[in-house]
DNA sequence: AATATAAATGCAAGTACTTGCATTTATATT
DNA sequence: AATATAAATGCAAGTACTTGCATTTATATT
């Protein structure tokens, strides 16, 4: 998703491309890797930015809600790492414990649900990531 | 799972049966449904024990991990919900975003999954949640 | 170009844990 | 029963957001 699809996909969500949110969608395609909102943070206040903190985290959140960011709970501790979507379509996150690594997985469980253990329910959605330790990993003990 | 049952998987994880434990354990028990760390800890504090908030957390948390706790991110919010586990077996939990309700699901995606998708992954956990709106919740809107 | 309006921002305060560390306590061993 | 030891606790400080609200700003309409 480049910078021109990104733009469609705020004006279809009614969201506006305002200064803030313009320097961190950069800031994130010149990462082209995963951030936290601290690290985001400390590298926009560098610049002449000066972007609040609860700015970055709305809209690291928000941009998440809309496809344009993927976003994991990489130790499972309330520190989110986001990124500019690897893919257009709807996925998963497969993340090693000790490196920290996260690889996108096509697989989506809601598809493959049986549908009578969410009989009754609307507006479905999930939460799906699988922590394991990547090959590279292995051998080197603990975290 | 009873207490006695609770008691012998406490030892074979050379866990403690402490006095703050056994507060915690007997609360949720008397619960007979999800609690947070904090109504734990207002409940708690009433009576003598007067247990530290921190370790009622690292108490939720270590026992969710062995398997005696179930815990929920209810609002994806980091609010945790705890229970007593309602079955033996590994599961995941459906969560109505507007009532809160948890329901047990047998279902886990870690089964399912082509392991070319893990390939070279060792120690494989996942985390699955599902969000949705109840019967209940429909026709009444929002949240 | 001026105006209206909904969206977004920045600030300050709040929330829900989380962590480090010295001290206490439950259990196993003697 | 006394002792050793690993596990757990309580306290204080820290972290990573989150929320409410007054003000600003981007976009659509006139
Ligand atoms: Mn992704
Ligand atoms: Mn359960
Ligand atoms: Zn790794
Ligand atoms: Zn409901």
């Amino acid at each position: 998703m480049d910078l021109k699809q990104i733009r469609q996909q705020l004006a279809k969500n009614n969201l506006k491309a305002t200064r803030p949110r313009q320097a961190i969608l950069e800031a994130l395609a010149q990462a082209s890797g995963w951030v936290t909102a601290k690290s985001l943070f400390d590298k926009l206040s560098g610049q002449e930015a000066n972007i609040d903190f609860s700015t970055i985290c709305r809209n690291l959140e928000l941009l998440s809600s809309i496809g344009i960011l993927c976003r994991v709970d990489r130790d499972s501790n309330g520190i989110f790492a986001y990124s500019l979507s690897e893919m257009d379509e709807h996925h998963h996150h497969l993340i090693c414990r000790s490196c920290g690594k996260i690889s996108p997985m096509e697989f989506c469980p809601l598809q493959q649900l049986n549908s009578t253990q969410t009989a009754g329910y609307s507006e479905l959605e999930c939460r799906f990531e699988i922590y394991g330790c990547c090959r590279d990993c292995q051998g080197k003990q603990g975290k």
